[in-house]
RNA sequence: GGUCCCAUCGUCUAGUGGUUAGGACACUGCCCUCUCAAGGCAGAUGCACGGGUUCGAAUCCCGUUGGGACUACCA
């Protein structure tokens, strides 16, 4: 155990931003690496933006990434540490007492109702753990408001006072919080403390530069799990924004990461978001999860897309079919979220056919051949290797390439012109549902053709 | 506007004075193949610009340009 000590302190704001998850995964990083402890604090003084929910949201993306913390508010209501409380709403007395301290050494002032920080008028440097000595002239710099006309402590007196309170050794944050340095590193002299390190890491932006706000697509934690993203590859995401290996690989496990993750290393550069990568990577972790893992989370994602009815019992009559189609669709796919569309014909007759496929496919050549094989699959046995054979041998005899048969059959039982291997669907399916499939579609585009002629 | 930070393929990055500037995603072509993925092979694309320093600069210095952050009695 060292004597290393971070935070991460979010205010609530209805949601976890992608941004500061990665704060939090670096300051987690850094305590889990030096065997520190981690702390969370909820930056909640903002009134208006304080709601049960909101702080839930932060608990909650911690939670689903798998960032634990040693001190600070659990998610069930109980609290860890003896530095509390973690909920700034809860410390105002000691923000109170630490501006009458201010006040009483005459460091501060009121000045119309408010109380002002009397900032020293010189130049001061941040040292910087990642981005070096930096610094700030402060000589022309007006005077710092720390409390509010109807007394309430503002954010850089609450943060500093904490930081101090709770015994923090490193400041771990964005980089848009490097210009407020200065001013904390004053009122930490100003109460005859000793600042803490400090480390600003480079911000995440959109693809296109710009500032990744609440609103753009990826910023908030929580649509990552609706969208069928795994923890693991987020997390691995996440962490080569700004850090890298340096052994020119991509996956890596948290367990690495933790042991080779150190500050000086971290890039100055900020960071573009890149959701083709971060695909690229779930479809790593997602190929590599096992297919009982793979269950819950397909169960989920389709009741949720009502590919599957709400009572669906994935360990009941029907746990085989359900495990084997998921088997050969989970190895087509990167991302869960591609499980409904994928999967969505296997559970009913009632599908559409692509229409650019049919046009293509049924035609009366097609319908004829898909005809020919239907009555050459009523009796074999309905396995894969059976029905590769019967297929091959089928389209050797009539000089064509198996392709002639596999197109028809893949539209007539799933409306798609691309899914899972074919034989393997088709064994999965079973033959009763295979031969119906084929008949109604043999039916229907028959009769279609009929009349456009 | 002022202050600060940053600058290697489209994107994420390796690189700390001497490299054919490496890897990955994405992209293109080929192979494999029942489609789509996966896999294999091949390819295109980069040191923002201009000055220095040096025998030698992606690497050091200055400037320019560009991007970002901060500039609240928000956090």
């Amino acid at each position: 155990m060292s004597n290393v000590r971070v935070r991460f302190a979010p205010s609530p704001t209805g949601m976890l931003h992608i941004g500061s998850a990665r704060t939090a995964l670096f300051n987690w990083l850094y305590a889990r690496h030096t065997g520190g402890t981690f702390i969370l604090r909820i930056e909640d003084t903002d009134a208006a933006r304080n709601t049960p929910q909101a702080v839930a949201a932060i608990f909650a993306g911690l939670q689903w990434l798998g960032i634990d913390w040693d001190e600070g508010p659990m998610a069930d209501g109980t609290t860890r540490g003896d530095k509390g409380p973690y909920f700034q709403s809860q410390r105002r007395a000691i923000y109170d007492s630490y501006v009458q301290k201010l006040l009483s050494s005459g460091k501060a002032y009121e000045f119309e109702g408010a109380i002002k920080f009397r900032t020293p008028k010189e130049i001061i440097t941040v040292p910087d753990v990642i981005c070096g000595d930096v610094q700030f002239d402060r000589t022309q710099e007006a005077d710092l408001v720390i409390a509010r006309k109807d007394g309430s402590p503002v954010f850089h007196l609450t943060n500093v006072v904490d930081d101090l309170e709770m015994g923090i050794t490193h400041v771990i944050r964005g980089e848009d919080h490097l210009s407020n340095t200065s001013k904390h590193i004053a009122l930490f002299r100003a109460l005859g403390a000793e600042p803490p390190k400090y480390a600003h890491i480079p911000l995440i932006l959109n693809r296109d530069g710009s500032k990744m706000s609440k609103r753009n697509e990826g910023a908030a934690v929580a649509e990552y799990p609706a969208r069928g993203y795994l923890p693991e590859a987020v997390m691995n995401y996440l962490c080569l924004l700004g850090w890298s290996p340096k052994d020119n690989r991509e996956i890596i496990t948290m367990q690495e990461v933790i042991e080779k993750f150190d500050l000086p290393q971290v890039n100055r550069a900020n960071a573009r978001f890149d959701m083709d990568k971060l695909f690229w990577i779930n479809g790593m972790y997602f190929s590599e999860m096992s297919l009982e893992d793979t269950v819950p989370l397909a169960e989920k994602i389709l009741k949720e897309a009502k590919v599957l009815p709400a009572d669906f019992d994935v360990n009941g009559e029907d746990r085989n079919y359900f495990r084997a189609a998921l088997a050969i669709v989970k190895e087509k796919i990167k991302l869960a979220g591609e499980l409904p569309e994928w999967m969505s014909f296997f559970f009913t007759d009632e599908f559409s056919y692509e229409e650019k496929a049919v046009a293509k496919v049924f035609t009366p050549e097609g319908l004829k051949l898909l005809k020919q094989l239907r009555d050459d699959l009523t009796e074999a046995p309905f396995d894969v290797v059976n029905l590769e054979l019967r297929v091959k041998s089928l389209a050797a005899a009539l000089g064509l390439k198996s392709g002639a048969f596999v197109h028809p059959v893949r539209l007539a039982v799933s409306g798609r012109s691309v899914g899972p291997s074919l034989y393997h669907m088709l064994e999965v399916m079973g033959r009763d549902r295979v031969l119906r499939r084929i008949d109604k579609a043999l039916e229907r585009f028959s009769k279609a053709q009929a009349a456009a002629v």
